[in-house]
DNA sequence: CTGTTAGCGCTTTCAC
DNA sequence: GTGAAAGCGCTAACAG
């Protein structure tokens, strides 16, 4: 089990401290010398003990992943991104490189702080969170709490897919809050989104672009990718609508999660634009599903056609919540999108194949991923006021079609 | 960044031996003692420093999780799985929990043999390596060696959705081989695979099952749990036999992969059996697709259809795949399964609810990948011989029925 | 350019 | 039961 550095040192015939040198490379060394180490350490077999090293460096090359659920392709598009910034593709070298370590909390809580602590015992050199937080006033405050810690120990922390940190004193929600207001007002419902920077308007403002060197982030150094949930939704309600749809309902995600609440947000403030009628009998249309999956989508649809038998449209919280409702749709007899129209969120790849495709809002997962990635190992310049909010995309189908009064 | 154990220590007024004790919590220490120095790491806020004890204790708590492609959900599934069995879940305690490291080795093999060197330099407690391995003889040779030199280091290795290791001596290839020769005679084709085990019967005879304590495997010990794909594959070719199809083509995976390979058996095993006729023209039918991916299936069909302009019936490689022939197909006006039939493979959970559901052969994904955690845990016995072998099972849907004569 | 010298923070005998 | 002390294997100043 063992072979060390000195071992090697030995054989090579020179100092441990040397071969460390040969090793990680970052310092000058004879080539004759560095010639003979490696040869050591190739007839040896030498590894480099990690925790060793760690402990001596006080740095670690471990960078923790969060996901809510790896089986879900969501998270696996960004994870898969994310860990191809590590480096650790086909160069095979050892420089700088970087362990992505995917956690999958299952949209736990407890979980979400659990891992937290592994790595930080593992002194991982940045923790990347993705999708959806829990919407909880008393773990959002924990949770920040050891996000910020971890900040201050060095270990670089990136958001992507959630909302930022609520500033340390402020309660819970307030930022949201304010953000939604101005929500009602931006965008004219034209596909395109205006700015969604403005969103995050007042972080945005509070400190100037960082210039040249890859800073740390201003304020806390934790650094925000959000997606524009409130404004795809929006945007694909708009869509429905502008079909001739007045009878739409909803297939929400969990009730706690910032996800579920922008894309339910978007939706409501569409309807408040375009058919500000509808919305005193919004409740009726809305169906809380109790997860992200195929399941929540079918019995949900279930429930909405029990509700409102004239049903000409369902908004999905994702894609594979769509999946679902096109299964209980067409369980029912119904043709989709002639009976009734169905509209996802996400685009998956699955979705652009599903029969028929599937209209969604498609999120740029992969790039939000990656830049997620270099934002961990600091190759990248942190967006201003450290929060960036991707755009996303409507993705008008074959799901859905202007009501045809099946029936009424 | 720092509070360290002295630092509880001080402050708790015993020694660092003693707060070690109570940490850990495998040795007697007096209640009050505990307390006291519990209450110091709350009130510090401690967090052990993990490479420190790594290095002390020259164990780790990571367990690495090696898969082709995280962005898909055949691997999403078995990596949730097997990171389900790591125990850190809601129980929230510190105990023997380890890390799963999700590592994306893109299917390159460099990057295999990268992750694995990362993997022994953290000292990982576990390796598990999932789906199908690169056929080729300089790497299983590579691999082979370096991951018995992993074992032979403490660290447990878990083949998962793969063959296993050829033994040390052997040349590569040449256990599966033989396996194949066998498989020529086992099983009549009646969708009940009689004996799995079969395939790797000379491997399980070689060793009884070990009793008691989760002991190292046999052999190397390193553990296998294998995928009927085989078996499966033949099955689903008979089942499309058995509709009456005669004009069948095959949209393969990548041309090296054990999975590949062993589909692509199980299906002119198939073929040998019930219509050795079409044996002859087998190449003209079989389009070897460049990844398990959509596009791979979509350029396959039409490729296909070029070839064979009267095909009924198209067999891919996985589901993915399958929806891309599924486009394609119908992107050619043909109708899916009144024109042609179309057959999956592994049952991800899109295929139930794909439109139509798709025909395909299902995989206890989850239960292998749970297997597999426990196994890389040692909370498990291993199988006689250290190979298991997982059963599959058709799962025949809407997009197989009997060829409708369209055109000929 | 290379060797020497201290630790990094924790675990673990070995005494008390 | 608890403390003292000796490293685990490596890195990082310092000297040469």
């Amino acid at each position: 089990m063992a072979v060390t550095l000195a071992d090697v040192a030995t054989r090579a015939g020179v100092s441990a401290a040397t071969v460390s040198r040969v090793l990680s490379g970052n310092y000058p060394v004879a080539g004759a010398t560095r010639t003979r180490v490696m040869r050591a350490v190739e007839e040896l077999q030498y590894v480099v003990n990690g925790p060793a090293s760690a402990l001596a460096a006080a740095t670690s090359d471990l960078v923790g992943v969060l996901v809510n659920d790896i089986a879900d392709p969501f998270f696996g598009i960004i994870a898969s991104a994310v860990q191809g910034e590590m480096g650790t593709g086909v160069q095979g070298g050892s420089g700088g490189q970087k362990l992505a370590v995917v956690c999958n909390t299952g949209g736990s809580t407890e979980s979400e702080l659990t891992y937290l602590t592994h790595l930080q015992r593992q002194r991982a050199a940045a923790v990347v969170l993705t999708g959806s937080g829990v919407e909880d006033e008393k773990h959002g405050a924990a949770l920040a709490t050891r996000l910020r810690r971890l900040a201050a120990g060095g270990t670089r922390i990136v958001l992507c897919g959630r909302p930022p940190l609520a500033p340390p004193g402020q309660k819970e929600g307030q930022e949201s809050q304010e953000a939604r207001e101005r929500g009602q007002d931006h965008g004219q419902g034209q596909g395109q989104e205006q700015d969604p920077e403005r969103a995050h308007g007042r972080e945005a403002a509070r400190t100037p672009p960082d210039e040249g060197e890859p800073a740390p982030a201003p304020g806390d150094g934790i650094v925000t990718i959000a997606f524009d949930n409130r404004g795809g939704s929006r945007r694909l309600t708009e869509h429905l609508l502008s079909l001739g749809h007045r009878s739409i309902g909803y297939v929400t995600g969990p009730a706690d999660r910032t996800t579920t609440r922008d894309r339910l947000e978007g939706h409501r403030l569409a309807l408040r634009a375009g058919a500000p009628e509808l919305l005193a009998q919004a409740e009726q249309f809305t169906v809380h599903g109790g997860a992200y999956d195929r399941s929540s989508g079918y019995d949900g649809a279930l429930e909405l056609l029990r509700r409102v038998p004239d049903l000409t449209a369902v908004l999905a919280a994702n894609d594979t919540v769509a999946l679902g409702i096109c299964a209980a749709l067409r369980d029912q007899g119904l043709r989709i999108p002639e009976d009734v129209s169905v509209a996802g969120f996400d685009d998956l790849p699955f979705s652009a194949d599903a029969s028929p495709t599937l209209t969604t809002v498609r999120i740029p997962l992969h790039d939000a991923g990656a830049r997620a990635g270099r934002l961990a190992l600091g190759r990248e310049t942190p967006p201003p006021g450290g929060v960036a909010t991707v755009r996303t995309e409507l993705m008008a189908r074959g799901s859905t079609a202007p009501p045809s009064g099946r029936r009424a």
